[in-house]
This record gives C-alpha cells, structure tokens and sequence, in this order.
RNA sequence: GGUCCCUUCGUCUAUCGGUUAGGACAGCUGGUUUUCAUCCUGCAAAGGGGGGUUCGAUUCCCCCAGGGACCGCCA
C-alpha cells in the first residue's frame, strides 16, 4: 500500500465556505493519521470567476484553523494540456467520441423530457454515427463512452456499498467544443498525477465518483478510495451555500471565533470518538478516523459554536489568549496599544469570565482601553448626592495607599458601607459607573485594580469636579 | 420526474442483539455570589411508521413515510 495522499481542491470563485473547511480539515487529518501527506489543488479554470485574491485567501483561512499543505499548491489551469491530452487519448481508444450536436439541439431535448416528466439523459446520438454525417458548421464536443449495460459499485470508505444501474448515468462531455476540459476529466487527470490515495469530498460528488472511476477504467489507471461525507445543513435543513449568512470562517473569526474552537467544533460536526468532545491538535491527528464519520447531514448551530469557544476561552493558558485577542483587535476593531497591554494581559483571568468570544473580551475590556470613560445616560443619573459623597470619600482614602490591592481596598469599601449605612451595591454601583461608565461589569475589586491607582483617582476626580 | 443517500433527546452524537438508551450544547430548576457573569446541584428531553428474523431488537432484513443530494459545454 502506498503512502496515503489527500488533497482538498476548492476553487477560488470567492471566500472559504465553512463545509469546504471541514472538508479540508478531514482529508488533512485523515492523512496525517496515516502518515500521508495532504495537498491543494486550485481549482482555477473558471477563468470568469477565479481570482488570485480567494486563492491566497483559502491558504491564509486554512493556515488559520491550522491546515498547511505539504509541498506547492497544485495549480489546476497550468494542466489544461494534460488534460487535453488525455481526452483525445480517449478519443483514439475508443473511449469517448466527438458529438455534433447543438446547444440549441439539447436543450430542446431536455424541454421535451422535463414536458413528459420523464428523466433526461443524453439520447447518445453520435456515440454510433458515423463523423462523415457531421454538420460542418458544428464544431463538436467531446464526450464520454460511459456504460450502459449491468451496474456499478462504489465500495465508499463512509457511505458503504453503493450501487447503481450504469444506463443512469449518461455520456458525459469530457471536451467542451471550444477544446477546454470539463470538471469530471480534469479533476481525474490531476488526482491521478498528483497520486491521490484517497479521494475526502462532500457528498454531492456521488454521482461524479462513478463517472470519474469510469475514466480510471478506461486510462488503467489505480483507482483510489473515495469517501464521501454528508453535507453541512443550515437550520432549516438545506444544504449550506455560500449566499447563507455565516457560512464563510470570516463571519466567525470577525465576531471573536478562535480558530482552535472552530476546528474543534467542526472536527465533532459529523465526526465523533467516543464521548470526548475536546480534542486538541495533535489529539484530534490522532484519533482521526473514517469509520467515526456519521452517514446523516449535521446542522450548524452557532450555540455549540459559542460554547466551545467559550470553553477554549475558559481552558487556554492566558498567554496564549492574550495572542488570540491582539490578532482579534488587530484585524476586526482596534489595535491594543501599548500602555493598555500590561493591564489588559494581567486582567484576562476575570475578563474572560464572562466572555463567550473575543469580541466580549474587547467590550468587556472597553473601561480598560478607553483613556476617557464613555458613560451610560441612564446609569449616571443612579449617581446622587450621598453618592458623591462615598466616591469623594473614597477618592481620599485610597489617595493615602501606595498600591492597591484587595486587602487594603476591602477596609475602605467595609468603612464606606457603616458609615454611610448602606450595603455593598450602594457603595459599589456608585464606584462601578464612576470608573467603567456602566452599572455592569467586572467584580469592582477587579476594576479597581486592573485601572490602577492613577486612573482611578483621574477618574473619580472627574466626576467629583462636575459639581 | 429519475437515480442515489440519510432517519436516536431541540442540536451534535454514544450504543457495534440483552443498557434504568449514555454524554455534550441549548432549555428549565436550586445553590454560591458584589451588579452582569462564572461556578456547582438537579430536572426535563430521543430510537419516523409497519412488517419480519430472533428467546430478545435502537441495533440485522423488507416495505412505507419524511428529509437531503445529484440530474450544466459550473466546479
């Protein structure tokens, strides 16, 4: 058995859909279980659509959630002649044959199958006529000798056995008449050139399995293993398209998804070991299997989502989300300045306490970064004259400490509740809005401390002075 | 319409003929708490329907129903 080889071929027609990552990420574990190796090919010969721009965005998107493939990017359109090659090889052995028929010619057969409800296919027409009956005005496309007698079996590494009858299947164009090659003949030219071992796709590409074995057939070429995986649903059951909302990864990674969290969470979506539900990178290589992909569709559901991210947030060593959360900002809102990045880092451990993304993290540490408090209207007005008397006492008090910590602030906030005979929200709502601009947020020991003294007193002097 | 595939809690799933059908997320209780959260208890929640096979079926087989994918000179 040769060294296992995956490839994932996404064509660059614009962002990366988030099935196609999960496709991606199946054949890459896939093959670094085994030991294989796992590559890219582009997809790029819809001139029309292609642009250089998604492609580099599909290898930046997939370096994110942690794929890299092994060796340079195989570059479908740079193989056109290949493929060019092998369709007139066909040709000569008499596995495919030139049809002159008209645009115009089949669709006006498929209007008259759709008419009598019954299913098109083909009629094969020129698979026997003779090309000396050739309209010389049509210049033909090229198509594929496929069978029509018996049944065919697909031995699926997911799926199982699947058969069908082979007159269902019809004489597949393999050469457009301006002598570009179709999909189900490039794609089999290069995974064959590429040496793929086994062939990791969505479901939809069934059918095209049987048409491409037949050209392996025919080209006595090894055929390798196919697996097909079920298709990512929407809510509504559908199959998920580009056009859904949050179906690309930047519409997870701009809300705060960390990219671990996602591969974790699309890793368990059709795909399970066992109850255990975390799996870190190297875990999930090695756990990987075929056997653990589920045969039915899954939904997306974006609580699952937020959970696992939530917990990765939670699990994480700070440093390392502190990494997560500068990238964050840096892209998707603004970047972390420097004097902010010491108060920031050392406050994570209670800002991530409520945070199910990195944007939570970002609003959550909004106090800390902003130099000038943005208040709440309404929050303000909770702030009356008993209140200013607690903030202006407070203000003395800790003007008189060195350094604040949560044994010399818990005297002062236990004093100010006596004295002023009040409870701790009384003191502590005041001092919350003061210094954050809202009546939520942190624990008021935390933010006491994550502000330090200078900016405490800046801003509790501020509010102080508007009498 | 044709072909093919799928069907366990709302969702992702475990079970590879014998289980009180397990876990996770979401939901709902209760508790801790300094607001909002976190955290911890607990609760509720599932084998589409009908036939077989079997001592015994969620599990194996068949039929039906429902859902999905494909049916391009797109990839």
């Amino acid at each position: 058995m040769s060294k296992v080889a995956t490839r994932f071929a996404p064509s660059p027609t614009g962002a990366l859909h988030i099935g196609g990552v999960r496709t991606a990420l199946f054949n890459w574990l896939f093959s670094k279980n085994q030991k294989g190796t796992f590559h890219l090919r582009i997809e790029d010969t819809d001139k029309e659509r292609s642009k250089d721009e998604h492609k580099i965005q599909i290898i930046k998107s997939l370096k994110w959630i942690g794929i890299e493939h092994d060796g340079e990017e195989y570059i479908q359109s740079q193989k056109i002649e290949d493929h060019i090659k092998i369709a007139n090889e066909l040709l000569q052995k008499g596995n495919a044959y030139k049809c002159y028929c008209s645009v115009e010619e089949i669709e006006e057969q498929k209007k008259r199958a759709k008419q009598k409800k019954i299913p098109y296919i083909y009629n094969r027409k020129w698979r026997d006529t003779d090309e000396k009956d050739a309209p010389k005005d049509i210049k033909p496309v090229i198509r594929f000798k496929s069978k029509i007698e018996g049944n065919s079996k697909l031995k699926d590494l997911v799926q199982g056995d699947i058969e069908i009858e082979n007159n269902t299947i019809e004489d597949f164009i393999i050469l457009r008449n301006d002598g570009t090659p179709t999909y189900n003949l490039s794609a089999t030219v290069d995974d064959h050139q590429m040496g793929m071992t086994h062939i990791i796709r969505g479901d939809d590409h069934k059918i095209n399995t049987f048409k491409q074995i037949q050209i392996y057939q025919a080209m006595s070429w090894i055929v390798p293993e196919f697996a097909h995986i079920p298709l990512i649903h929407t809510i509504e059951g559908k199959k998920l398209s580009k056009r859904d909302n949050a179906s690309t990864l930047d519409d997870y990674s701009k809300i705060g998804i960390m990219p671990d969290a996602l591969r974790n969470y699309l890793l368990r979506l059709g795909w399970s070991y066992q109850d255990k539900e975390i799996f870190t990178l190297d875990e999930s290589i090695q756990h990987f299997n075929l056997e653990g992909i589920g045969k039915s569709p899954s939904k997306l559901d974006m609580s699952r989502i937020l959970s696992m991210n939530e917990h990765y947030i939670k699990t994480i060593h700070d440093n390392d989300l502190y990494k997560n959360l500068v990238e964050y900002c840096s892209i998707y809102k603004e970047k972390i300045k420097s004097d902010k990045e010491t108060k920031i880092k050392s406050s994570l451990y209670f800002l991530k306490n409520k945070a199910k993304t990195l944007e939570d993290i970002f609003n959550n540490a909004q106090y800390i970064l902003d130099d000038e408090v943005k208040f709440n209207e309404d929050d303000l007005k909770l702030i009356d004259e008993k209140a200013k008397k607690i903030i202006n006492e407070f203000n003395n008090q800790i003007n008189k400490l060195e350094n604040l910590d949560r044994n010399k602030l818990e005297p002062i906030i236990n004093n100010l509740i006596k004295n002023y005979e009040t409870n701790f929200k009384g003191v502590g709502q005041p001092l919350r809005i003061v210094l954050t601009g809202s009546k939520f947020g942190p624990g008021l020991y935390d933010i006491i401390i994550s502000l330090g003294k200078d900016d405490v007193i800046q801003r509790l002097g501020k509010v102080l002075k508007q009498n």
